[in-house]
DNA sequence: CAAGGTCATTATCGAACGATAATACTGTTA
DNA sequence: TAACAGTATTATCGTTCGATAATGACCTTG
């Protein structure tokens, strides 16, 4: 009665994007999405399956149907996110001297567009558990530890700030995702969006002369 | 039957610490204590009064009795983090030459004992909302003024980093507390525990050079 | 001792939670 | 067309949620 026959009558378009596409793969994506909005704002454990069912334009238990329980799709709401950041960080050559720029530079950018992967990262790191425990083993740690290669490399080349290896995985990240994560926040704090392109752009770029400042001054032309 | 006579009986101590002392405000106290550690931990919404009465010795109900309700409760914990702050903030001269690097080892050392605090405020400035809303008219926007003055003394000084004004308050406070507020993943991350003394004076060091470069080499002696 | 006020304790309310069972529908294949 | 597999929809389960009512214990004051 709540909700009027989702993704089979086509009568109500508007509420419902996309929901004349039948497809598994679809329904499924729609969830995904809902669920990184709703963990992001309100937690795992805040985030109720039937908010996020309501938010895909799909009924409660379907989630338990697609995913088995909230939990797996909790997962796969963090595989996308962290499928996505790998979208922009796999492009450019790892291990040259410019990696740590462009690490930076890609942090603040995905973390402009997508501040819900690192809202959910920073809700779970807060408390340990399973979650934190599964996030570490399979992808927090491998990018930490390429985060502080990439650091060692500028360190070598002299061109970074005496930042200690062990803290510039959260300094850098907490300096760079920080002001998204908390938009709602900076948006009542200041009189400018954060997430405005021209703001970001100067953000990125004041992160890079902070954390890399021997480094030659090149988007400068 | 769950709880056994909390603060009646004498017979149950291990379990509840003080609770001999039957005063209105040690009660009201240790519920304060307990929520702040919840609210950290699983957010406004995933923390349930009846895990909070339970870490204080009492029972769920007595919230509403001293409190009246959840927000009531979970405003009086923000009150007691940011009075606890107050107290290291407010002993050094305010718009001294130094006001900036105090403030930054305050934010750090602080960040480090009472993680609780930012992680409740890195929750709740994920999204909008009346708790937001208080939050920021009532205490926030003055702190993050304050913040902003000492920096443009700073910069006025010739001692700061380049960093915009309006991202100062982030790009510090994510920088200095983003690794007590995600401790439990920064001591499945690295070896090291952040809060080790040594890794917080280390941390704090590195923050000022990082965001003040143009300091004298004080601490140094 | 009697009366009253403060707070603890128990019981319970209606709502929302995650999950499952039961049923209905749809499209494909024999 | 009949049978079947896959999925949508409804109904409902047991639990937990925040909040309130009802009762009882304790202490002070007359």
């Amino acid at each position: 009665m709540t909700l009027s026959t989702p993704a089979t009558a086509p009568t109500d378009e508007r509420a419902l994007p996309a929901s004349r596409d039948h497809s598994r793969a679809q329904l499924r994506a729609r969830l995904v999405q809902s669920a990184i909005t709703q963990f992001a704002t309100h937690g795992f454990e805040g985030a109720s399956t039937r908010a996020i069912a309501e938010g895909a334009g799909a009924h409660q238990p379907q989630i338990n149907y697609h995913f088995d329980n909230k939990e797996n799709l909790w997962r796969a709401a963090l595989e996308q996110l962290l499928s996505e950041l790998d979208d922009l960080l796999s492009e450019p050559s790892q291990a040259s001297d410019v990696a740590m720029e462009t690490t930076i530079r890609v942090l603040v950018t995905f973390g402009s567009r997508r501040p819900e992967l690192n809202q959910i990262l920073i809700h779970e790191g807060a408390n340990p558990g399973p979650r934190l425990a599964w996030l570490v083993d399979t992808h927090l740690r491998t990018r930490s530890q390429q985060l502080r290669s990439a650091w060692e490399h500028a360190v070598a080349a002299g061109i970074a700030a005496d930042v200690p290896s062990d803290l510039v995985y959260h300094t850098v990240l907490g300096a760079s995702a920080l002001v998204y994560a908390n938009a709602p926040e900076a948006r009542l704090l200041f009189a400018t969006d954060p997430t405005d392109p021209d703001q970001v752009q100067a953000h990125a770029d004041a992160m890079v002369r902070l954390f890399l400042p021997g480094i030659t001054q090149r988007n400068q032309q």
